[in-house]
Parts: C-alpha cells; structure tokens; sequence
DNA sequence: GTCTATAGTCCGATAGAC
DNA sequence: GTCTATCGGACTATAGAC
C-alpha cells in the first residue's frame, strides 16, 4: 500500500494523493486501505518514515563502500544527494508540500536531520561540514523544485568540488582555480 | 486582497488557502473575489509575482547600500536572504507548497531566478559564486522547513562566512581556521 | 463591481454486511 | 480483514440580482 501510495504522488503530484487514489492503486477499497491506516496523516506518516529509513540505508551502504578516511560521511552524503533525482527525491519533494500543512508530521523527521548532520560532521571543521552540507541541500532542493541555473556540466562541477571538499578541505577549492590558471596560460 | 492571501496562508498553511478564506479575510464576498481573479490559479500567479517583485526590490535597495565591489549583489543576495525569515519567506514557503501541484505556475519564477544567478555571479570565479549561491539557498530552505541542525550561534557564524565569501574568496575561511588555531593556542 | 445563492465535484471518514 | 454504500463537509466555479 505505501508502494501505492508512493507511485500517485509520482504520477499526480501532491494533490493528487487522495485515499481513493491510494486504494485503487493498490489494489483494495477504501475500507480496506483505512483498516491499515486509520487516518491519512497515518498513511503520510509512514511514508516518511520509510522515506528515511531508505534513505539512512542508502548513505549507510555508500559509506561503507568508501575509504575510511576523515570526511567519509560526509562525502558519502554529498554522492547519496546528487545522484540524478530518483523516485525517493521526487516523493520526498511531494511529501514536503503535503506536509507543509501539518507541521507536526515533520518533527521526526527534523530529529532526523538533526542526528545526521551531527554525525556527518564529527570529523570535518565546522565551517567546511557546515558549507558542504548546506550547499548539497541547496543543489537537492533546487533541482528538485527545477529552479537550478546551471547546466548539467556546472552541476558536475560543482558535485566534485563538494565531494572533494568534503575529504580533502580547501584544497579542492584552491586546486580547480589553480588549474584554470594553468590553462589560461597555456 | 493579494494582502489578505498572504495572510490566510500564513496562518493556516497551504491547505486553509481557499477562495472562501480569503474572500472573508479581505472583506469581501467570494464573487467580489472572482471578479478580479477569473481563477484560483490566477491568484496564486498574482501572489508569486508579487513576491518576486518584493524579492526583487529588497535585493536591489540592499545593493545599493553596499560599496561597490566585485561580488557585491552576491554579498547583498546573501545578506538579503539570511535576514530572520520573514513574513514573505513563509508565504514563499506555503506558495511552494502549493504550486507543487501545479507545476506550470512554477514556470515564469524558474526563470526569475536564472536570470538573478546570471547577475549574481557575473563578478565572482564560478566555484565560489555556486558555493556561496547554493550554501545560501540550502540555509534558508532548511530554515523555512525548520530542519535546520545549527544553532543560532552557529547560523550567524555561517552567515558571516558566506557574506565574506561572496567578496573575499578564500581568504574568509582561510581567516576563520587561522584565527580559530590562535584562539586554541593561547 | 460586488453581492447572494447554488450548482457540481471531491474528499476524509463512518457504518455495517460478509 | 475487506468490501459497499453513504454521510457531512469543503472546495471551485457559475448565475443572476442590484
């Protein structure tokens, strides 16, 4: 049932995820969807917590394929948000917009956030973790809601700055400005 | 009646976003309403226009407050959107929300902001206009949502960061670390 | 231009048979 | 547990008086 309840909000968008749409798509009636979730900020609820628990699944299993180096979470995070936008992110985006109205609902979720940042910046300088960190959101958000300015080639750019800087500190940085220079020159 | 709008979504939310809701709020009847907006989404155009236009205006007259540097509208881009959310950020919020249903509304905004980035980083190396831009963007959406992790110390931190960035370059963290090394040194 | 009244639709939730 | 049927309410939009 959330399968189903995931795929109208694909389909639909926010406003179409509807109880109705919901059970038909899953295959039952309305009585039958409502045995299981009793109300629908039942049903939104356990859609965002399956959408975090993938979601700590899929930075867990990146993380680990990672050299264990200072900056591994964090470089982790950065590759898990840039991937090109995959059904999670569009549901996600979706479920923002359903929850907006019920700010309850996204309390949880805000521990959530809130346990991961801290972890994804226990070994990096506050100001790198935190630059890494909310320019990663910034990218997911804006390409999420299609407002980004930068082309598909800026936008990998800017994912391997983030990535390196993530690991490697301001280097990353210094290092692309020294070798336009370089190229300049040439 | 764009006035009472912007009030009943901030109290309510997107969903208390109704023809009769803000009809009542700004005194009139819902006839009166539909005179000057044939349809729902024509207000919800109306609206967003206007918070570009307001976005628009406060970017401009922060500029001009600032001294004439290279990265100026960057700093000022920066500046104007790290304010203490305001009343129109909320609307932005909600309006999000909304329009995510109807995608096409979203359109002419997208383009606004494009056309703002151009300007922004006309005057800055790429990297570090798209690491402040984005930085920027991710503080304020995670703000907006309130799931940002950072305390308020930490905020105004970053924000100084970023403000210095956007005209210094490097220079900004590379000041912070050192500073830091010599406050732990002493 | 602004009003009242209402049409027509869709939603979340409930009741009760099986 | 899952179904059908339906209630009560809220919504957008229209029609027509003034």
């Amino acid at each position: 049932m959330l399968d189903a309840a995931q795929a109208v909000v694909l389909e639909g968008g926010a406003s179409r995820l509807t109880l109705d749409a919901v059970a038909r798509r899953a295959g039952v009636s309305k009585g039958g969807l409502m045995y299981n979730f009793p109300t629908k900020d039942a049903l939104l609820k356990a859609m965002l917590e399956r959408l975090v628990e993938h979601n700590r699944q899929a930075h867990a299993d990146l993380c680990a394929s990672l050299p264990d180096r200072p900056g591994r979470s964090l470089r982790a995070y950065v590759m898990n948000s840039v991937r090109a936008l995959d059904l999670d992110d569009r549901v996600s985006g979706a479920l923002l917009a359903v929850l907006n109205s019920n700010p309850g609902l996204l309390g949880p979720a805000a521990e959530y956030f809130n346990g991961r940042y801290a972890k994804l910046a226990a070994d990096v300088p506050f100001e790198r973790a935190a630059l890494v960190y909310l320019a990663t959101e910034g990218l997911w958000a804006q390409e999420l809601f299609q407002l980004s300015p930068f082309t598909p080639r800026q936008r990998a750019q800017i994912v391997r700055m983030l990535a390196r800087m993530a690991e490697d500190g301001l280097g990353a940085v210094k290092e692309t400005v020294k070798r336009r220079k370089a190229k300049a020159g040439r």
